[in-house]
DNA sequence: ATAAACTTTCAAAAATTTTTGAAAGTTTGA
DNA sequence: TCAAACTTTCAAAAATTTTTGAAAGTTTAT
């Protein structure tokens, strides 16, 4: 395969993967560029490669250093902004699940406490079903969080070594 | 907290996060409705609690039977159809999980794999850091699908305790 | 102060996803 | 066989999300 090719499908196939994980398709392909491309780069080119409006490019890119996923970069006597993506696999897995664990998860846990306050009569199916099924998923919740706070901390090499000496 | 109002927001809640993860908010709230429901219902009852259409009910009903969160239940000398979920929570998340890996994961390390068949100049920088991003992201899908694998098949007790083991 | 170079905004348009509901299809019992 | 009871389908409509692009805003150099 040629490499215009690859670069091609890998865009395609990150664009993909973003969509289907709630992940606008043009911000995970702006990333998916920029992930492939040795130099930062400017909107312009961001634009033309990808075939897509200004509004759009600067908007995606805003989310993008959003979520901490690609930075501005000033090259001296210019005036334009480059911008690349840290191209560390790792340090993007831990951004990607920081934010979303910030955004999603942090909101439910939450509601789900509050809803462990709900009063009801311990006879009633309904309430004892209602009631199960919150703390349940409370719990899972709760697990998750406190897995995922633990791995945003620890260092690529030993969360590896550690689940591959369990998982095995 | 009346048990109505926390049966409403649960449902609320249950719903965005679906939506936030890409799956169809409807879809979700169903979901949530089954799991916190004692009883197994009829699709009437459950257009009627949601306010949404036959169509979109059945639909509905037929996709999460499909990734396996609820089943189908008939009652003696009944013709109409029950459906009920699912409540063992762990049992839920492991399958998404598997459902998620084998949709979404499963072609895209199909792609990334024939990705490295690129080949190139190794002085081309374009060519070098292309392969190098496609090579490490390959590493990680492999790393948490063998991950997930391993998840998918351990007991709750057993992989929860092991994960708190390493990351205390 | 001005103008060129560049970035941001946002209302409207386009694209995509979801929902509706009536019609068609199926199953069951009499 | 018939018709009632129930389920499925799908084209069109509605809702939602994404994109556009021109205008407004900002920064910098002279």
């Amino acid at each position: 395969m040629e490499l215009a090719e690859g670069k091609q499908k890998f865009i395609e196939a990150w664009g993909k993967l973003g969509s289907e994980w709630g992940i606008n398709r043009t911000m995970a392909q702006v990333h998916a560029l920029l992930l492939i491309s040795p130099e930062a780069m400017t909107t312009e080119e961001i634009m033309e490669q990808l075939s897509i409006s200004r509004g759009n490019a600067n908007m995606t890119l805003r989310d993008l250093i959003g979520w901490g996923l690609i930075e501005k970069q000033h090259k001296a006597g210019e005036r334009k902004e480059y911008f690349y993506a840290e191209k560390d696999t790792w340090a993007i897995a831990r951004q990607v699940a920081q934010e979303r664990k910030k955004r999603e998860l942090d909101p439910v846990i939450k509601i789900l406490n509050e809803l462990t306050s709900v009063k009801g009569d311990e006879k009633d199916p309904e309430y004892k079903t209602f009631k199960t099924s919150v703390t349940n998923i409370n719990k899972l919740a709760k697990n998750v969080n406190k897995t995922l706070d633990t791995m945003l901390k620890a260092e690529e090499n030993w969360f590896w070594n550690s689940i591959f000496k369990i998982f095995k």
